[in-house]
DNA sequence: TGTACATCAGTGAACGCGCGTTCACTGATGTAC
DNA sequence: TGTACATCAGTGAACGCGCGTTCACTGATGTAC
């Protein structure tokens, strides 16, 4: 390990890490618009300037915590997904609820990424692949039903036509063998499942569905249901 | 009008709506976190300390513009419940149009609303009720439908119970006679429908569903059949 | 193995900027008699 | 209707604070011969 790699390599390498979890608990504590490398500086018993030998501005520090949030959350999907579950269904509850519990425990780091876009920062196409991890992990959910012969498209489910049916398209090749229903179905619940979290973590469901698991739970089954997934 | 009122009360009146208005305009280029009391005093051409004379901090001021963001939505909302359709499932459809169109419309005021919470700025109680206004239309339209007959209970909705049957009884005096299924099927819709809508304003669709208005149409008819409006 | 040079991390001072809020004040508007 | 007083809008200066970024620099680490 650390083979070829220099001390200052290795300093380097931490440093930029430590940087990073500094900036994840000021995030915890300040939002990500009050980040401030100045701060970060200064808990790290550093002059403000030195900063800028690990990123070379606020932005791309910003996009780094949102790559990194983007991965930790694929990653928890991917985690969950591959714990060899017999029935997919199971591997559906199991995906949902590690995306879950990755935002309960880190709702700043959801909001970075889930919540309003940050004012006066544009996202680079860098963020675009770790964004679609989770995505990947769902239709590759479904794909594996299919095969399984464990996927039956809901009789309701109507065929997509025109614009909707070429967007759908784009899913495809994701989960080849899946009818084009059920893909639309799972954008459907892709968006459910992250507007039912949002609302949860950013307080809406206060006085009705709060605390949210047994809402959350009795959902994604029938989101699960809504899919095709039995 | 105006009766009895002073010159005075009239002249604070209008200002009143004047700052709120440029605040609107600076969320609109700024986002909710950069909105400063000196950048609207300075475009109003008065001087900073004049706006305590209307507004006792920049959090009274931003809590007066979270108000008004739900009034319009809730208003919004209102008004399309009360356009006269004949069906229900056709009332349903504008009323998920009429959200989605205002946040559209309104972006940044949709984003104070329902992105991530701002730091350091906790809602006051004042905010609940106007929050309420868009889920007691959708809880008032099954009541209406459940009373024309027009609500058939889909056969898989499943009957909460434990928690979540305590959870789902407080929107019943909302809707009474609306079957404990269907109403917690409406507020998953009701989380689908702002996770939806988030979604296509956040910049999370891009490059699949975006321009969402086929999904929105396609998902929206689903929803209504998911609760039982045909 | 030792030396000369190049690379790079971190310093410290500075630039130019913006913010929310307080306070004593002037002068206009409103009210009571 | 006119006067005396109270209310309130807006001023201007100040307090105390924080920010991102640049730049010339020192001194330590790494590399080539």
């Amino acid at each position: 390990m650390n083979a070829g790699r220099t001390a200052r390599e290795r300093a380097r390498a931490e440093l930029t890490e430590e940087i990073k979890t500094i900036a994840r608990r000021q995030l915890a504590t300040d939002g990500a618009a009050d980040l401030s490398l100045r701060a970060i500086s200064r808990e790290l018993g550093m002059v403000s300037s030195a900063i800028y030998r690990y990123f070379p501005s606020r932005d791309d520090l910003l996009t780094a915590l949102i790559i990194d949030a983007y991965d930790a959350l694929g990653e928890a999907a991917e985690v969950a997904a591959s714990r060899g579950y017999e029935r997919p269904l199971d591997a559906w509850l199991a995906i949902c609820a590690a995306v879950r519990d990755w935002a309960r425990a880190s709702p700043h780091e959801y909001a970075l990424i889930y919540g309003s876009p940050i004012s006066g920062y544009k996202a680079p196409q860098t963020t675009v692949q770790p964004a679609s991890r989770v995505p990947i992990v769902l239709l590759g959910l479904l794909e594996r039903a299919q095969g399984e012969g464990l996927l039956v498209v809901p009789e309701d489910a109507p065929v997509p036509d025109g614009v909707l049916a070429e967007q759908v398209q784009v899913l495809a090749p994701l989960a080849p063998g899946v009818p084009p229903p059920v893909l639309l179905r799972m954008g459907i619940v892709w968006t459910q499942l992250f507007g039912m979290i949002s609302f949860e973590l950013f307080g809406q469901l206060v006085g009705t569905m709060d605390p949210a698991d047994a809402f959350f739970a009795s959902t994604t089954r029938q989101m699960a249901a809504f899919v095709g997934l039995n």
